[in-house]
RNA sequence: GUGGUUGUAGCUCAGCUGGUUAGAGUGCCUGAUUGUGGUUCAGGAGGUCGCCGGUUCGAACCCGGUCUUCCACCCCA
């Protein structure tokens, strides 16, 4: 081989061990998605360049990974979008299809094509990959996985004191403690907009305040006053920057703010809706908190929003999203149809759990018991006992081959195989079998059936 | 997409202001030890120095390009 063979930017390679851990991850999330009354769906890993495109501002759509037509696409290539240089005419005029970049727009267009095969409000997961033509980095990838849940076709709030929950629930059953439920609505900084009448820049307002833990109080002002907001405005909402202590300390706080805005005094309500009824349902190892510089999603949240951050030990972007979309299927042509819905950040929370050495040992054992080769007889004999393992539901294997006795115990140990089992011609003839704990080096010679009782 | 950074044995990394045959640890293979592994000891294999080109008598080292890694921005799980 000339050249080692090698995998595009930004995706990787799974081993036995990192599937596992994957696994035990997934496993986790998905059985509590079921206990909170989540169906599966998947959708194709494509879907209609039109399905995607401006779905996720500009800078989504050049994050979208699109894919070329196939035959002969220069045939029907846009000749003066070429010739123009118009890199965005051409595309579409190319690419018809285009790499799912997140499972919330595809699950829109499947309850709009679906709306009238299913019962609402409707629940749904979803587990699967998606992609981005982003430039990688720490916890950053182009293929990595979503673990969604979302709810349709209901308004009430109780579904984000449900999600508050579920939240709470994975991640005590990860084990991992001490993760922020950051929560805001989009109603609040809509009002902050209103009360400084600058409606029409609320999306460089709230992408300036979302920089706050990173550039700091004068940065965000900086960016804000660059980007056309006067300074008598900033001066109006200058409670905003010294917002601390707890969830009704900062929720006194925006009642000082937003008493004008009926906007805003609606979104202190739905927050109170759902603190109240957190505080009477305590969180088991999460800490909800109220952070009115969270903005994400814009595009289309427009209730709630979520962010789940990482303990603060460690250093990671945020570990899960989401929000309430008031009118998400609109964009299909289904009206009045409200969703909410959070993700959890799977390759993040491997990382996570990674870093705090918080996957369980019980993860990476696979083969319970190998039975060690001496030769044709005592493999036959060595089979038959593998066979009624497998039969217990135990995964036993034999070592093909009658390998020198040093390489099949190695191979035990650096399969991390916790027992192997000796059987020549004495066991043969007494009928049992040699069991060796590889961990404690203990042995013992049992029948069969005290064998199959003692690794179940 | 912008700016920076990284790449040497399977893995983690040394390698002087460019100088002859590129090293260590670990892992791997063999033996001490033909039915008892993890320890120890001895021996051995393994590298077009990411790739392509340039400068030079001479390049792992300097220059350009490209791919990759990580970081900052943008954005985001």
């Amino acid at each position: 081989m000339a050249q080692k063979p090698s995998i595009p930017k930004g995706t990787r390679d799974f081993s036995p061990i990192e599937v596992a851990k994957r696994s035990y991850i997934i496993n986790t999330i998905k059985f509590q998605f079921v206990k909170f009354g989540f169906q599966p769906i998947e959708t194709p890993s494509f879907e209609n360049s039109d399905t995607l495109m401006g779905k996720y501002g500009e800078e989504g759509d050049r994050l979208i990974f699109k894919i070329l037509n196939s035959g002969d696409f220069l045939a029907k290539a846009d000749k003066d979008a070429y010739k123009n240089e118009d890199s965005l005419k051409l595309t579409s005029s190319i690419s018809e299809k285009a790499l799912r970049y997140d499972l919330t727009v595809p699950f829109a267009r499947y309850v709009v094509q679906h709306q009238n095969e299913l019962e609402f409000p409707f629940k749904r997961y979803q587990i699967q990959p998606v992609w981005r033509a982003d430039r990688p980095q720490k916890g950053r990838f182009r293929e990595f996985f979503q673990c969604d849940a979302d709810v349709v076709g209901s308004d009430s709030l109780w579904q984000e004191v449900e999600f508050v929950q579920l939240y709470d629930t994975v991640f005590t059953a990860l084990q991992l403690e001490g993760v922020t439920i950051k929560i805001n609505n989009r109603k609040i900084l809509s009002g902050f907009a209103e009360v400084i009448g600058e409606q029409d820049k609320l999306i460089d307002f709230t992408v300036a305040l979302d920089k706050l833990d990173k550039i700091g109080e004068q940065g965000v002002k900086d960016e804000m006053l660059q980007k056309g907001i006067s300074e008598e405005a900033l001066k109006k909402i200058q409670p905003i920057f010294g917002m601390k202590g707890t969830f009704n300390d900062k929720i006194a706080i925006l009642h000082t703010i937003l008493e004008t805005s009926e906007i805003g005094k609606k979104g202190i309500e739905e927050l109170q809706f759902i603190q109240k009824a957190i505080s009477e349902m305590p969180l088991k190892t999460a800490v909800l908190d109220l952070d009115v510089t969270l903005a994400r999603g814009l595009n289309y949240y427009t209730g709630a929003i979520f962010e789940v951050a990482a303990p603060n030990t460690v250093k990671m972007g945020s570990i899960g999203g989401g929000g309430r979309y008031d009118d998400l299927t609109g964009i299909f042509g289904l009206k009045n149809m409200s969703g909410v819905g959070i993700s959890f950040g799977l390759d993040r929370i491997y990382l996570v759990l990674e870093e705090l050495d918080l996957f369980p040992t019980t993860v990476s054992a696979a083969t319970k018991v190998l039975v060690i080769n001496f030769g044709e007889d005592e493999a036959m004999y060595g089979l038959k006992a593998v066979q009624k393992l497998r039969e217990a539901g135990i995964a036993a294997e034999l070592y093909p081959d009658a390998a020198k006795m040093k390489k099949q115990m190695n191979h035990a140990n650096k399969r991390n195989i916790p027992f192997v089992i000796l059987a020549g011609a004495e066991e043969i003839k007494a009928e049992v079998y040699g069991l060796k704990n590889m961990v404690s080096g203990n042995q013992e010679k049992l029948s069969l059936e005290d064998l199959i009782d003692t690794l179940k």
